[in-house]
DNA sequence: GCCAACGTTGGC
DNA sequence: GCCAACGTTGGC
């Protein structure tokens, strides 16, 4: 299984409407390179859930639940009954250069959450990419450095 | 509120 | 196809 890392604005989408909702699609990403790494989201995958701009830390953990499927908030997004289909009309979807959106459940959250600051502060997480692109709001995670951020964080379920 | 990084757009 | 201008994101 591979390990994510999505970024949310707390004051857009914050880790607390997440839990509420428990599943929600993860839309609004506008850019190609995070459309990239959406697709190639499996199911189970797992992601740390990242507030951006306020706290500047990771506040939970998400899963996968649904592989990538047009963004309904996306203008040429296709329709409700072709999405249902999975990740076969997200083919389609990118063929069209429309955007796409996976959906994630809150596992749970991060007993200390992890701030930027201390991810910076620590040299096994320099090549990081949510440290080395910062821009980029759907970002691979290594095993590695997963374990490692899951120990900083007190994470010890799966 | 400012600035750096980066992506996108448009003129040539 | 290059590059300057501009917009957006995100950290500080």
């Amino acid at each position: 299984m591979a390990y994510w890392l999505v970024k949310s604005e707390p004051d857009a989408f914050s880790w607390d409407q997440q839990v509420a909702n428990k599943v929600e699609p993860w839309t609004g990403v506008r850019n190609y390179q995070a459309r990239r790494n959406m697709m190639d989201m499996r199911l189970g995958d797992r992601a740390f859930f990242y507030h951006s701009n306020i706290g500047k830390e990771i506040v939970g953990v998400v899963e996968i639940v649904r592989e990538a499927y047009p963004d309904p908030t996306s203008g040429e997004s296709a329709s409700p009954e072709s999405a249902s289909a999975g990740s076969a009309s997200a083919k389609s979807a990118t063929k069209g250069g429309g955007w796409i959106c996976v959906d994630v459940r809150a596992v749970g959250p991060m007993p200390r959450p992890v701030t930027l600051a201390a991810i910076k502060a620590d040299p096994a997480l320099a090549d990081l990419a949510l440290v080395r692109q910062s821009r980029l709001s759907v970002v691979p995670v290594s095993d590695a450095h997963w374990a490692h951020l899951c120990r900083m964080g007190g994470w010890t379920a799966g």
